[in-house]
DNA sequence: ATGGCTCATCAAATGAGA
């Protein structure tokens, strides 16, 4: 089972390079972020032989999750913030064929840039408010996996070089501190967990000087799993492939294979 | 280099991203 995620920067923008990612992967499951538009080409997905649920908004932000697999149920909204009106967050549960089920979230963490801003602190309560839905999925006898951009450089080692990053909100020690936090609850970062000293393996790089080309980039996409997964984690691997290509969105997608 | 680029909106600048 071979689970993406990735940031498109625009799903319009994009859609061919997400037709060419399906053809190359041929994925199980995608998710999608910053799909930047209310309508959702679902129909063309579907053509390609996915099903898919997608929650969007005008402009900003806005998450799809593509299956091959039976889309069971559906949730768009992160508890604990009714005003919330970000689309930044979709869960659905997946039928596997062999009968199990597994639950599937992905999500487009608050930048929260520029720090000291409320920009920033609504960064920090997205986070609160996932971990304690971490607490509640953690016990629950579907297991999870959560892909998408979390928008946090988790460690050093997750950037070319961290003093280029001390005053910017995705390297600041609260979401670290939270990242942490849901590891310590049991979750695992999918790709540190296989590759633990891996340095230089990015997702995201700049638009400006050459940053792709240089390798200046940063680990921004995670996929987290819950305990119970552990077993089931085969492998993990960041394709640098649709980065390169002509008019790329600025992250490249990451890819779990499931036992 | 507090953005040199790329999106969206909307028709020229401006906000957002990270």
């Amino acid at each position: 089972m071979l689970i993406a995620s990735w940031n498109v920067n625009s799903i319009r923008a994009r859609m061919m390079h997400a037709h060419d990612f399906l053809q190359a992967q041929q994925p199980d499951v995608l998710l999608m972020q910053e799909l930047k538009t209310l309508e959702f080409p679902a129909m063309d997905f579907k053509a390609l032989g996915y099903e898919s649920v997608a929650i969007g908004q005008k402009s900003y932000n806005g998450v799809a999750i593509l299956s091959k697999l039976p889309i069971e149920t559906v949730t768009t909204k992160l508890d604990g913030d009714d005003e919330d009106t970000h689309a930044r967050f979709i869960e659905a549960i997946l039928d596997e064929p062999d009968g199990k089920r597994l639950r599937v979230v992905c999500i487009y963490l608050p930048n929260g840039n520029p720090i000291g801003t409320e920009k920033f602190i609504y960064k920090l309560g997205w986070m609160d408010r996932l971990i304690h839905q971490m607490m509640r999925w953690k016990d629950d006898p579907i297991p999870t996996i959560i892909g998408g951009d979390f928008n946090v450089i988790p460690e050093d080692i997750d950037c070319d070089k961290p003093a280029n990053w001390v005053r910017d909100a995705l390297f600041q020690p609260e979401p670290r501190e939270r990242y942490r936090a849901m590891q310590t609850m049991g979750w695992v970062d999918a790709f540190r967990a296989l590759h633990p000293e891996e340095a230089g393996a990015y997702t995201y790089w700049d638009y400006f000087r050459q940053a792709f080309e240089r390798n200046r980039g940063i680990r921004i996409d995670h996929f987290l799993l819950s305990p119970a997964l552990r077993p089931r984690l085969e492998s993990c691997v960041i394709d640098k492939t649709p980065r390169g290509q002509e008019k790329p969105s600025d992250h490249t997608p990451i890819l779990v294979t499931l036992k």
